[in-house]
RNA sequence: AGGCCCGUAGCUCAGUUGGUUAGAGCGCUACCUUGACACGGUAGAGGUCUGGGGUUCGAGUCCCCACGGGCCUACCA
């Protein structure tokens, strides 16, 4: 189809062909002699392995054209049409001209056949007409000694990309890169600062518009009607927006910068190239990490695009969901090197965790006016001196629970911080909800439900103090995810004098003090507790009692202090598993009636044998038992290899060993109770 | 075609240097309109980590291959 000039390559027929490299053609239609090379450019798999070269409409052909020396003939004008080098067909629209060479061709008996092929052909994003390739005077940007530095940069970690893999693919495109193409055919944007002098096409470069041509001192100047890529002037943010070229102040103490933050998909846009200028005009770094985030898709996994109209409206969702459930929601899920899938059943469940907050909060203001009616002021429970001193003991030592919660909110702040400092906000925002909901919420709230109005008012006065400064602390680490509603429940705490918003407050950083408290064993203790009233609301479910139906319990263990905890924390235990009544056994229970659970450290039985569906315990039993027989054969499996035990670390050694110890005492009591329930059917 | 990434519960995804019975949210099942919350509570079910080799005492995790999917860049006579 190309109808100007050129040449061929007869590769795949060396034998038939070699012989005419160097050779002419005349090029039909147009009477033009033209060469015949060889280049490697050409697939000779495909077709008859010989193809047109048209240097000035295709790219890859335009290599070829420089290589060989080919002219570059343009056949076209800037409004599609064929222009005067397209001889006969110049004046006609480039789809009429391709028809009627199809016809000439025809006519002159030299088409020998036509075949379909699926042509990659740009379009226009906007207007989706054809773009079609042709060779024009653009200016470039030389790369190489540009990206140099700025790989080096990299390489040397004055830079840190995360996620690390996009380090890879910066290198790989730095070490690739090809000149850039300055010019852009738009009507908006910086011009390009070049006027050629009518006369002689001389070109003057200068920062502002010269007088006359440089060259030949014509004044018959016209600027370049290009402007640079909008890239070319953002790489110079950076610095440019604080004031560079010249040595501001800003510049000075804000240059380099810490840390960009920005979507992958524009590492090479825009980053790489804010590295490249920085480093060139300034010397130095534009900051010293990229935070590279993910991208935002829809809920069927395609990219937001505005000119695609493929996007969800922040604005819409954010009125139906709120602002803060958005931000949380994409802050859980911004897991690195991962895209992001929005939907609305993720944010529906951001939405529920602010929920449950806003109540908890409500819950514990409306318990507090009871509570102040006695005579307490917010004041004495929770201004920022008293917050401070927490936890608080009440009768010598700080309750079991409030020892458990600090620990597990010191826990969670070391979390939160080691998530943030390493751009892991998923993992932080996880850790702010487990603990929010899954650790103050369902266990300590209800925990401590009835001492909040104790008549004991010492203990009462503990309970809120210690409250208080825990939820406080839970405020300012969810405070980053969910800011509006963090701010809203803070103000209703007494804060410092001053104390405007809670973005001002200082962020919870670890407190070992309290992370002590797990050393001295009581958070192990308190799970076991957790653990006793989880297998007790078991039975009940498996027993199908109904949810009021108190039923009295029996409790064992072979540790004493487990068993003297258990009495202590008897009142809770007996109200949130809905108990009648809780009997620590002083000897192994005996196998008389109701259901039992068991771990390798307890157990607790349900004495209410008429509602015992034996035969589903025994389904149950068995499963159990199975799953355990596997898990310790596979153990004993591994510990008896000598070459495990002389090449394992001992820590790993020792905790196989006391999961089988454990493990092979849960295995016979779950063989024992299953055999006195078959002996009993 | 080249480069990068992904394949884990029904769905969407976590799983930091290989190490003790692989986790979450949603969905699902059963029970519960219990005085903060049904946008809720309690208890459950559900995975031979795509397949095949290899390294290792030990692999979801490291290496190779295959299959499947995505993204970026380039593009075919």
């Amino acid at each position: 189809m190309g109808r100007k000039s050129f040449s061929w390559w007869p590769r795949r027929g060396r034998k038939r062909c070699w012989h005419l490299v160097g050779k002419k053609a005349l090029l039909p239609l147009m009477n033009r002699e033209i060469p015949i090379i060889a280049d490697a450019m050409v697939d000779r798999e495909f077709g008859t392995g010989a193809v047109k070269i048209t240097p000035a409409h295709d790219p890859n052909d335009f290599e070829v054209g420089r290589r060989h020396k080919l002219p570059e003939i343009d056949v076209m004008t800037d409004d599609g049409k064929m222009g005067a080098p397209a001889g006969a067909y110049a004046g006609m629209d480039r789809f009429e001209a391709r028809k009627k060479i199809v016809e000439d061709l025809k006519a002159l008996g030299l088409l020998e056949k036509i075949t379909e092929h699926t042509n990659a052909v740009g379009l226009c994003e906007r207007s989706k007409t054809i773009v079609e390739p042709r060779a024009s005077t653009q200016w470039f940007c030389k790369m190489k000694p540009l990206a140099e530095p700025a790989i080096a940069a990299v390489e040397r970690g004055e830079i840190q990309i995360v996620p690390d893999n996009r380090r890879e693919e910066y290198f790989n495109w730095m070490r690739n890169i090809r000149d850039w193409t300055l010019s852009r055919q738009l009507w908006w944007g910086h011009r390009i600062p070049a006027w050629y002098c009518k006369e002689n096409k001389h070109v003057t470069v200068a920062r502002e518009k010269p007088a006359k041509c440089a060259t030949c001192g014509s004044v018959n100047l016209e600027q370049d009607p290009d402007v640079l890529d909008t890239w070319f002037s953002s790489g110079l943010w950076p610095f440019s927006t604080l004031g560079w070229p010249e040595e501001t102040a800003d510049f000075k103490k804000y240059y380099p910068t810490s840390l960009l933050i920005t979507g992958y998909d524009i590492l090479f846009f825009w980053v790489a190239r804010m590295i490249m200028m920085g480093i060139h005009f300034t010397g130095k770094v534009p900051f010293r990490a990229v935070y590279l985030h993910s991208l935002v898709r829809t809920g069927s996994g395609e990219k937001m695009s505005k000119s695609k109209g493929t996007g969800l409206d922040p604005v819409a969702l954010n009125q139906q969901y709120g602002t803060d459930a958005m931000r949380f929601c994409l802050a859980s899920m911004a897991a690195p090197g991962t895209d992001i899938v929005l939907s609305e059943d993720k944010l529906a469940s951001a939405r529920n965790f602010a929920n449950k907050i806003w109540n908890a909060a409500r819950f514990l203001f409306l318990n507090l006016d009871k509570f102040e009616e006695g005579g307490a002021k917010l004041e004495e429970l929770a201004a920022p001196e008293v917050r401070a001193k927490a936890p608080y003991a009440y009768q010598g030592s700080v309750p079991l629970v409030d020892q458990w919660l600090y620990s597990r909110l010191a826990s969670t702040i070391e979390l939160v911080n080691d998530a943030l400092t390493n751009y892991r906000f998923h993992e932080a925002a996880q850790g702010v909800y487990q603990f929010f909901w899954g650790d103050f919420c369902d266990w300590y709230i209800e925990w401590v439900k009835p001492d909040l109005q104790s008549a004991d008012r010492e203990q009462a006065t503990i309970v809120w103090k210690n409250l208080f400064a825990a939820f406080d602390d839970a405020l300012r680490l969810l405070h980053p995810f969910m800011p509006f509603l963090t701010e809203e429940l803070w103000h209703q705490l007494p804060q410092r004098s001053g104390g405007k918003s809670i973005a001002l407050d200082t962020f919870p950083t670890a407190r070992k003090a309290w992370a002590q408290e797990k050393i001295v064993g009581a958070v192990d203790i308190f799970t076991q507790i957790q653990g006793v009233i989880t297998a007790l609301r078991n039975i009940r479910a498996e027993m199908r009692l109904d949810a009021k139906k108190k039923v009295p319990a029996q409790f064992w263990s072979t540790a004493e202090f487990i068993r003297n905890r258990v009495h202590i924390e008897s009142d809770a235990i007996t109200r949130l598993a809905v108990l009648s009544e809780l009997k620590v056994s002083p000897a192994a229970l005996g196998q008389v009636g109701g259901s039992v659970r068991s771990t390798a450290q307890f157990d607790v039985r349900i004495a209410y044998s008429d509602t015992v569906d034996a035969t589903a315990e025994k389904v149950r039993l068995k499963k159990e038992i199975e799953g355990l027989e596997k898990a310790i054969a596979s153990k004993e499996r591994q510990l008896g290899d000598e070459t495990f035990r002389s090449r394992a670390p001992e820590k790993i050694i020792k905790g196989l060993e006391a999961t089988l110890a454990g493990q092979r005492i849960e295995l016979q009591k779950l063989k024992d109770r299953l055999a006195q329930l078959e002996k009993g059917s």
